[in-house]
DNA sequence: TTTCTTGTTTTCAG
DNA sequence: ACTGAAAACAAGAA
């Protein structure tokens, strides 16, 4: 499930495999995938050229010349590969970019979930879902005393609150778990409940379990690859995530699953305490 | 057939 | 106007 690392990972994969291609044609084999007017998503990106691809939280940015932006989500299970036009389609391919050089970027996602859209470069701060976006926590703008504002007018669970893309973002389940085991945070505690202390050891967790897990190449734990089809290796690295009834790598207790605003959160009961 | 999976949006109550 | 809880939704695997 791509989370800031995994799209990161994508994203240098990418940048590698296709910056400064031009696209020859594109075809939607899936239109659900696409936002807004799927004809003028296929003409307006014929014979433009990526520029760069960039990143925000969990959003994929390819910068096409001409100004235009192509924003993609990959949701669960997006993944883009790069391959020939002779080479054949695998299954659950929705979109392909075909370039000049005869070479394909391929959009493949099991679920479907995964959702483009093409906007005006210019634009793309406008877009109601980028524009309420948090701080991206891997580059210098996630401040301690934001966040400890952010988390004094929240009652509700600190787990959900980390998932919340506007608080800090980037997070999703299986991160959001790991960086409360190693910040000692038991996952119902009430985010205004937290003290300074705490909060700054979750601001600096979650800086760090980020940045190795990029360094990884992401966590693979039912299907993430890169644009390589390469696995990630911070799965290797996991504490808490689907580790339930394992011993705490920590104190041996038996790693608990619950149930917590209706997703599944790991923790050990021992080591992870409510502050009341 | 039922259950499970997660990120995001929507809906609704307070 | 806001919070937050819950449901909806996307679709397939087991």
């Amino acid at each position: 499930m791509p989370e800031l690392p995994e799209v990161e990972t994508v994203r240098r994969g990418l940048v590698k495999l296709i910056k400064n291609k031009t696209i020859k044609k594109v075809k939607v084999i899936y239109p659900k995938i696409i936002t807004g007017d799927v004809g003028q998503f296929e003409q307006q990106l014929h014979g433009k050229s990526i520029q760069s691809i960039g990143r925000r939280g969990k959003l994929l940015l390819f910068n096409f010349d001409q100004g235009l932006t192509m924003i993609s989500h990959l949701r669960m299970e997006g993944k883009y590969f790069v391959k020939s036009s002779l080479e054949p389609l695998e299954k659950h391919t929705h979109v392909i970019f075909e370039f000049v050089d005869g070479s394909q970027l391929r959009y493949n996602d099991v679920r479907k979930f995964g959702r483009m859209q093409l906007i005006k470069t210019q634009q793309v701060k406008e877009v109601p879902n980028l524009a309420k976006l948090g701080p991206e926590p891997l580059d210098n703008q996630f401040l301690l005393v934001d966040f400890i504002q952010k988390l004094a007018g929240k009652k509700k669970a600190i787990k959900p609150v980390l998932l919340d893309q506007t608080v800090v973002a980037g997070l999703g389940n299986i991160y959001a778990d790991e960086v409360l085991w190693l910040s000692k945070i038991h996952p119902l505690t009430p985010a205004n409940k937290l003290s300074p202390a705490q909060i700054s050891l979750l601001r600096q967790q979650i800086i760090k379990e980020l940045t190795a897990a990029v360094a990884a190449g992401g966590t693979t734990i039912r299907s993430y690859t890169d644009a390589f089809e390469h696995s990630g290796k911070f799965q290797f690295d996991l504490h808490v995530y689907g580790r339930q009834g394992q011993p705490c790598q920590r104190c041996g207790t038996e790693i608990v699953k619950i149930r917590v605003a209706q997703r599944g959160t790991h923790f050990c009961p021992n080591c992870q305490r409510v502050t009341k």
